[in-house]
DNA sequence: CGCGCCCATGTGAGCGCTCACCCCGGCGCC
DNA sequence: GGCGCCGGGGTGAGCGCTCACATGGGCGCG
């Protein structure tokens, strides 16, 4: 009746079951000398007191937290947040607790927070999920004493030490896209591509590019939100609207389609239309969106991977993950498209 | 040049500055007795070593850890992972940490793991973002040593010890959609329904039938995403289109409007359709969503100052926060819809 | 049969911090 | 002018754990 007072401590289970402290701790961390008798003796003690290990306690020696520091943009993105519980659940099944700090603007001075924040906390590495150009330097000039993994396609963050990049393979999936609208028939595919200071803007423009090839129109830039497709899709329908767009994202290919529907510019027959995502409900966009579609799950794992390389000592190279894409209605070349009008 | 062994302590700082550790302390903790000058002296040490208290040490002696536990679902949807950002926000501006687990499904057994996991690691308090009826039970089972609030409406949560509940008013808001609905001369509105063992889904049922009356036809249950949505739109227009429907969720009303579009189905003209949530994007459906927005930034604030009333002892009754309708062209009344055909 | 080695367990120190307490000197007050 | 009080600061213990080492009994081997 006396539980209030203070959570049992190792000691207290030690004494119950009749060995030292020491004993209990090697059955805490499987230690192989322990009999099995003794093992259960401790088992049935620390069931019996609710004894939990103090985590603060066990820090403080080792030196290592057991915890992984995740920066992501405080926004509800898909890809971001997508991202993050990709990440908790890798972390978890290797152990790890995941601590969040969400940043509103990725400037040197709030990175700087939020790392200190983490370090303070003893975290033993940190993810990044936060594709800017601006994040790499940022974090080139805080020397971290963990590592420190970038999350994205950043295909030239510069070299510094401790710091190691994944991501889903942008470039790939930008391939993937623009391929398929030219396979349609299309000669002609334009770009809106996102703000150009985040990595992953850059590298769909780039793969894009490299399929489009030299003498592809520019391509336009946006930002990431609907309302700026939105913005660009009255733009073009009063200047002219292309045969296919491919869109840096799907919120960007949601407000074409807005804009386009709003001024009865038919999708696909007037003009086809490819996001990047494959966010929830881009399956029941108006037309369902065809769009990429990236492994979050696999990229948090990759991250995590990558961390724990890290801890080995491993000099880890960049890693990618390919993108895969989705197909559907918004791309159909008119000729094959079937809902009747 | 010795500084990759060991990472200074403050005794270290003391050293230098020439005062002691526990005067090291004092300027850390912002005690007020030290001579400004002293305080000059302890900062530039501290400067000069780069030392970061050591906070695993601060919570093995003080059994407070600056931490708060989330548990949220392992989803990207957008109700939940906004709250996470706005309790991460509200959490940081009272000097808190954020860890989070996220859970696949709120059985007991994930419950006592995720609240295990927390405990351990020595969190101050939790928060669950986790509406469904089977967590307030997992969560009574459980018995916390630290306050849990529970975020959602639980308008009908068991009166569990140090278990505080928070959220938007989803009554509230269902009864606004509804009404608004009515007010547009509609004479009866049919609600498709969330999962009613999620304590959102069973108030916002509750709020419209609240307005709705008790002459109202049965509402339609579904999930939450927008298969459901489309699934459940096929079979209106097989067997019937109300003439006005309330979501419960923007996905749903997604889902919705693609059924009814590509059937041929003309919203609002042939059925007005409001949704739940104002997600990223709900402006630019198609057509442009009328929706119920909630402030979740506001939400994770109450979430943090009902956490810290119950530190101080206080008998935090339930507290909600309003929601607000946002009227767009999906429920406008034929008369007065203006985008030409 | 005695030496050494390994298994199983115990002992003590110390991680870096805060808390409770002590100490010293100056100043106001009767 | 002595006493108490308070500002400014120091000392030591101990939070609960892990790590390095000590101990002691059993068993294989020459």
């Amino acid at each position: 009746m006396n539980s209030a007072a203070r959570p049992p401590a190792m000691s207290d289970v030690a004494a119950l079951a009749g060995v030292s402290h020491q004993t209990v701790s090697r059955v805490l961390n499987d230690h192989p000398s322990v009999r099995p008798e003794t093992r259960e003796r401790v088992a049935e003690a620390i069931a019996q007191l609710g004894y939990r290990r103090n985590s603060a306690a066990r820090t403080l020696v080792t030196r290592r937290s057991g915890t992984l520091g995740v920066v992501t943009p405080a926004t509800a993105l898909y890809g971001p947040t997508s991202t993050l519980v990709g990440l908790e659940e890798a972390a978890r099944v290797v152990g790890w607790f995941v601590s969040v700090a969400t940043i509103r603007q990725f400037d040197g001075d709030s990175m700087h927070t939020a790392l200190e924040h983490f370090l303070g906390q003893g975290v033993d590495g940190i993810a990044i999920i936060a594709p800017t150009t601006e994040v790499a330097q940022a974090i080139a000039a805080i020397a971290s004493p963990v590592p420190v993994v970038l999350i994205s396609s950043a295909s030239d963050v510069p070299p510094v030490p401790h710091l190691h990049a994944v991501g889903v393979d942008q470039r790939h999936g930008a391939r993937l896209a623009t391929q398929h609208l030219l396979d349609q028939g299309f000669t002609e595919v334009v770009h809106v591509a996102g703000p150009q200071d985040w990595f992953d803007a850059q590298d769909r423009l780039a793969g894009w590019r490299e399929v489009s090839g030299p003498g592809a129109p520019e391509h336009i830039e946006a930002g990431w939100d609907a309302a700026d497709g939105y913005e660009l899709g009255l733009r073009m329908v009063r200047e002219g609207v292309p045969r296919a767009i491919f869109a840096a994202n799907d919120q960007l290919a949601l407000g074409l389609l807005h804009a386009f529907w709003e001024k009865g510019v038919r999708v696909p027959d007037d003009v086809a239309v490819v996001g990047f995502d494959d966010e929830v409900g881009a399956a029941h966009y108006t037309p369902p969106l065809t769009t990429v579609r990236q492994d979050f799950g696999a990229l948090g794992r990759l991250a995590v991977d990558s961390l724990q390389a890290a801890f080995a000592g491993e000099d880890v190279a960049r890693q990618q993950i390919p993108a895969e894409l989705v197909v559907r209605a918004s791309s159909i070349r008119p000729a094959e498209t079937a809902h009747g009008a």
